[in-house]
Order: structure tokens, then sequence, then C-alpha cells
DNA sequence: AAGATATGCCAACAGTTGTTGGCTTTTATC
DNA sequence: GATAAAAGCCAACAACTGTTGGCATATCTT
């Protein structure tokens, strides 16, 4: 007779409930970027993962508990270390189109578009910024100087060209093929990252 | 005695009921910007102007009316056209920092992030970038030609800077000087502005 | 096979929402 | 002052929401 084997439960079984469950978040996160986070109920979640409502709560003990499980998001960003250094600004906006075009990047809009009037979701963003963009930065430019400065800058383009092309879908940048994006925003992107920063503090600068 | 004088009806007399109106709408305003169209009611926007919900909708017919009547936008872009030319990128970023800090910033506000879950919001803000935007840039090239391409590229760094700034609110971004961000994304207006647009269409730049 | 545990559905509660109709009070018109 | 219209409030409806408890089935453990 086999003994109490309680051991084993930190050893992740595959239980059947997990593809439930994923089925679950991959129901809500199309939902809550489409739809946003009022509009998007549980009662349709669970239709269209072919379920009841209250197994939603059950596996995520709240509606705001679904929404955190959806919202998960990695840049993916690849090694640049031995890109050409002038070259580096073409580089990160090629990896960005690309990132944001691919069949997964429900998450990126999501996380964007729930940041706007969520401040949960404004706070994780922040954090990607945090983490990984400034994180970046600081690695190509080979010194935590500015590094926090010149990721923010560098935000500024990605974040409104994601924001306008894919969000708000301007006819024109939609349009734009990567060719053009990519030389003119990748020259910008460059010269935040290698340019040094003004340093504010001169004689009143307007008039 | 008079007799009937219904011509009357065209000059607008000032109803006692339009300062009503104009305090519905300002809280409406409010309330939609800081906490986006859903999680507003018609109950507590009547409670902020003082009055029963019922004349909210007895002004404004319905929430969506209501909220129609709250978003309108004038970027009031000022004269340009005796601005050295090789300055009008600067010029261009001190006036949008000036307008996004006005204390009726509300409005641009509000459509901004609304755009991110409201279709009709997106709609309206690609209104604004259509006639304001991209008239502005055929203005100031002189030209219609490529006027709705380099509009686009400069949105896309407007309105990045405006999301990173002032409504995801990156704490670089909030501390970072008026004259850094002027002298630094001045330049890049400025190129998207005088600079030629690369034509795509030559051998596959991929590789 | 028996028991326990996980997975599922059904039905309902309690609160909030946009919206409406009817009633009173103020204001304007004659 | 009488009359009509405008401006206001109150109370309620009907729909929808997140959430919960109870009960049935399936799966695993022993």
């Amino acid at each position: 007779m086999a003994e109490l084997s309680e051991e084993k439960k930190e050893t992740s079984k595959l239980r059947k409930s997990d593809a439930t469950r994923a089925r679950i978040v991959e129901a809500a996160r199309e939902r809550f970027r489409k739809e946003g986070f009022e509009r998007t109920t549980i009662r349709k979640v669970a239709g269209d993962a072919g379920i009841d409502p209250s197994m939603v709560m059950r596996y995520f003990e709240s509606k705001r508990g679904l929404f955190d499980a959806a919202m998960t998001v990695e840049l993916r960003i690849p090694d640049l270390s031995r890109h050409p250094r002038d070259k580096l600004g073409e580089a990160i906006i090629t990896h960005f189109l690309k990132r944001w075009e691919e069949p997964d990047a429900d998450s990126l809009q999501l996380l964007l578009r729930s940041s706007a009037s969520n401040e949960e979701a404004a706070e994780r963003l922040r954090g990607v910024f945090r983490d990984q963009i400034v994180a970046l930065v600081g690695r190509l430019r080979g010194s935590e100087a500015d590094a926090r400065e010149v990721a923010s800058l560098i935000a500024t383009q990605t974040v409104g060209l994601a924001y306008t092309r894919y969000v708000l879908k301007l006819p024109p940048l939609v349009a734009m093929p990567h060719e053009t994006i990519i030389k003119v925003i990748g020259a910008t992107i460059q010269r935040y990252l290698t340019e040094p920063l003004p340093k504010a503090g001169g004689q009143d600068p307007s008039r």
C-alpha cells in the first residue's frame, strides 16, 4: 500500500481545469481589448468560453481578478548588444512594428487602451516602462545616467506611434509602409538615444 | 393689441435655462474626463450640477447626447506664418505645452482618454487631426503634397507626448522642464516638417 | 467500490443604471 | 390677474450587473 505522499503537491500536474482557465483568459482579453473594462461583462466572457458565469468567479475571484489575469505584457525586446550602434533606432522600431503586428499583440492593445481610463492598468504600464524600457536604454547607452529621461523621450515617440497607428488608426499612418516608418521614426529614436540631453537651467528660455 | 409675431423665434434670447445647461455640460466634462463614459452616471452629473437627473435627459435627450455635447475640442493653433521657418518645430511644441496646461484643457484630456475605448470619440479625434493638423501642415509647407503623411508623423510625436505626460503621467516626463521638451521634441517636429519623406518602393528593405 | 475533490450548471439576490411620466412651482405673456 | 409655457422634482419601471449558495456530475485517490 502506498503511504501518504503529500510532497507531490508542488509538482505542477496538468489539471483538467487549466484548459478552461486558459480559455476564459483568452476570451476575457479579447473582450476587454475590444470593449473596455466596464462594457465587458462576466456573462459575455463566460459565453465566449462556453461555460457558466459562476465558473469565472470561482477561478478568478472577481471581475477585477480576471482583468488582472488578462493583463500580462512582455515586450520581448531582443538582444541588441551586437547591433551597429548607429542603427539602434531603426532596430528598435523594426522590432516594435513586428511585435505590434504579431497575432498575440492583443495584450499590448489591451494594456494601452485600458491605461487611458483605468488607474490600475496605467500603473502596470508605468511598470513596463520602468522595468523594460529604462533597462533597455541603460544597457544600450552603457550607463544609468539620464537613462530615465532618455527612455521617457523614446516612450513619447513609440507610445505615440502605437496609439495613432493601432488604437486611433489614423488612415495615413495605417497606410504608411514599414520602410518609411522605420527610416523616419528610427532616426528620431536614434537621436534620442545618442544625442546628449540639453541641460536645463540656463537663463529664462522664453523670449 | 399686438398681433402674432412668430418671426421673432430666430433671435436667440438668453433663456434662463442656458445657465443650467452650461453647468450640466461642465460637470459632465469633468466626470467623463476623470471616470470615463461608463463609470459616469447621469445621477452623479446631475448631483454635481445641483439639479434632478431627469433634467439632464430633457436637455440632452440621452447619456450619449450629453457625451457629444461635452466633447468639443479646439486646438487654438496660432498664426505661425511670420515665424522663422527654422523654428517652427519649437513654436508648435511651445504652443502644445501651453494649451495642454491651460485650466480648460479638460476637453483635450476627455477626448484623448475617451478615444481609447469609444469609437465615436476616436472618430472625432480623427476629425481634429484631419481638419486642424493636416491643415496646419499644409499651410506651413505651402503645399498639399504629402501633407497628410507629414501631419500624421507629427501626430505620432505630439499625441505620444500628450499621452505619456498628461494621461499616463510617466514620472520622468512629468518632471521634465518645458525647456528640455521644447528643444528635444521641437527638433523632431522640425525634422518631420521640413525633411523630405523617403519614398518607399525600393528593393526589399528587410535583410 | 467508496469517498473525496474538482468541475460544472441553475437560480436567485441586491444594487445600479438609463430612462419615463406625472406632478408642482416658477417665469413669461397677454 | 389669468393663462400658458418653461423649469424643476419625485417616484417608479425595466433591464442589467457582479456575485453567491446550492446542487449535480465527473474525476481522482485510496
